[in-house]
DNA sequence: GATTTACTAAACTGTGTAGTAAAGTAATTG
DNA sequence: CAATTACTTTACTACACAGTTTAGTAAATC
C-alpha cells in the first residue's frame, strides 16, 4: 500500500530539507556568500543529490523563495475579541507577532539584499508577504467601517496608516539591529501610541474608543 | 605652495575614488558578490594599490562606511515655510527626498543585507542615518510645541508616527522594487494623507489646520 | 637632473566553490 | 533473488577570487 507511496514520500522530506537548509544557508550569508556544499551539508544530503532535485544554484534560490510566499500568512486569520478596540489591539500584536518573527525578518533581510541582483524576487516578495497582510487589514477596517465604527473613504491609506504607527518603528529597528529585539514593554509602547493615533484619526467617537483602549492597555 | 599639498592631494582624490568604488560594486553586489577586481577596476586604480590604501576586504568594507555616515544628512536644515502647516508639509517632502535617494536605498539594502555577517554595521547605520534624522525631526516638533502649535508629551513617539505615517509605505516599496520607485502623485498621496492623520492627533487646532492642509496640497 | 615616492601591469599562489563523473551501497520493486 | 532506483562518498575539473610579488614607469620632490 505503501509501495509507490514511500519513494514519494521520502523523496519530499529530502525536497523540504534541502529548502529548509538553503533558507538558513542563504539568510545567514545571503546569495553569494552561500555555499552549495553548505547547504548540502545543512540539509544533511550529499552534493550530487542537490543537484539532481534543484539543476542550479540560481534556481534553488528561487525555489527557496517559494514556499516561504505560500507559508508566511497560514496562522494568520481574524481576531475574535469583543468590542472594536478590542479587535484592533488583538489585531495589532497578532500582526506585530507575525512581522517581527526573526525567520521572516531573515528571509525579509535575504530578499531585501540580493533584490538588485535578482529583480524579480522583491515585487514577488511583496505581493506575496506585506500585500497579503495589508489585504487582511483592509478587509478588517473595511469590516469596521461598514458597522460605523470607524470612518475613511480610501482603506488602502487607513491600512497602511495603522501599518505605519504601529509597526514601522520597531520593525526598522528590529530589520537593522537582530541582536536588539525589541521587547515587549517597548512593543507595547508603540503599538498603544499608534492605536491612539489611529483612532484619533479615524474612529467615529474618538474620545470614548480612547479611554477604552486606555483601559484595555492599562489592564495587561 | 602647492609642495607637500599636491601628493596629499592626489592621495585624497585616489581615496575617494576608491570609496566611491566599493560604495557602487558593494551596493550592487554585496559583500560576497563583490570582488576587489572590480572595485580597483571601477576606481580606476590597479589591485595593489587598493591594497595599499586599505589592508583588506573587511577593512575597505568598513571604511567605505565611515564616510556614508557623515555625509547623509549634509543638505538637511529646517524648512522656513510660513505657517506651521506649510513647515510641516515642506520638512515632509525634503525629508522624502532625503529618504528615498537611490543611493541611500542601495546603502540601506547593503547593510540590511550584511548584517547578519557584520552586526556592528546595523546599529552604526542607525545611529548615523535614520536615527539622527530622527532627531531632527523631534527637534522640529518640539519647537511646534512650545509654541502650542501641536500637543503630545512624547516627541520621539510623535517623530515616529510622522514618519510611519508618510513615508512608511513609499519607503517599504522603494526598498523591495527598486525599478518601480513611486512617482510624486503616489508619494504625494501618502504624504497628505499622513500629514492629515497626523495633524488630526496632535494638532492644537486639528479643524483649522487640515483645512490649511488641503489648500496647500490644493494648490499644486 | 638625480632621487624618491607612488603607482601600474601582469603574473602568480593558494584557496574556495559551482558543477560533474565515477564507483559503490542501501533500499525498493518485480 | 534479480534488477532497478535513489542515493552516497570521493574525487575531480575549471574557474574565480583574495592577496602578493616583481619588474617597470611616471611624477613629485629636492
Amino acid at each position: 500500500m505503501t509501495a509507490i507511496a514511500k519513494r514519494e514520500q521520502n523523496r519530499r522530506t529530502k525536497h523540504k530539507r534541502i529548502l529548509d537548509a538553503a533558507l538558513k544557508i542563504f539568510s545567514e550569508t545571503g546569495y553569494s556568500g552561500a555555499s552549495m556544499d553548505a547547504i548540502a551539508h545543512e540539509a544533511g544530503v550529499s552534493k550530487p543529490t542537490l543537484y539532481q532535485y534543484f539543476g542550479a544554484k540560481e534556481q534553488l534560490f528561487s525555489a527557496m523563495l517559494q514556499p516561504q510566499r505560500d507559508d508566511i500568512l497560514k496562522t494568520f486569520n481574524q481576531p475574535d475579541a469583543s468590542g472594536m478596540v478590542a479587535q484592533l489591539h488583538a489585531f495589532a500584536w497578532k500582526y506585530a507577532e507575525i512581522v517581527l518573527r526573526p525567520d521572516l525578518l531573515s528571509l525579509a533581510r535575504l530578499v531585501i539584499g540580493e533584490v538588485q541582483r535578482f529583480p524579480e524576487i522583491g515585487p514577488a516578495y511583496q505581493a506575496a508577504g506585506p500585500d497579503k497582510l495589508l489585504n487582511g487589514m483592509i478587509e478588517f477596517l473595511s469590516t469596521l467601517e461598514q458597522q460605523r465604527k470607524l470612518t475613511f473613504d480610501d482603506a488602502e491609506l487607513a491600512a497602511q496608516d495603522l501599518w505605519g504607527l504601529i509597526l514601522s518603528a520597531p520593525r526598522n529597528q528590529a530589520m537593522y539591529d537582530p541582536a536588539n529585539m525589541p521587547d515587549r514593554i517597548t512593543l507595547a509602547r508603540y503599538i498603544d501610541n499608534g492605536l491612539r493615533v489611529f483612532l484619533k484619526a479615524y474612529s467615529t467617537q474618538p474620545q470614548a474608543d480612547i479611554a477604552e483602549l486606555a483601559r484595555i492597555t492599562a489592564a495587561r
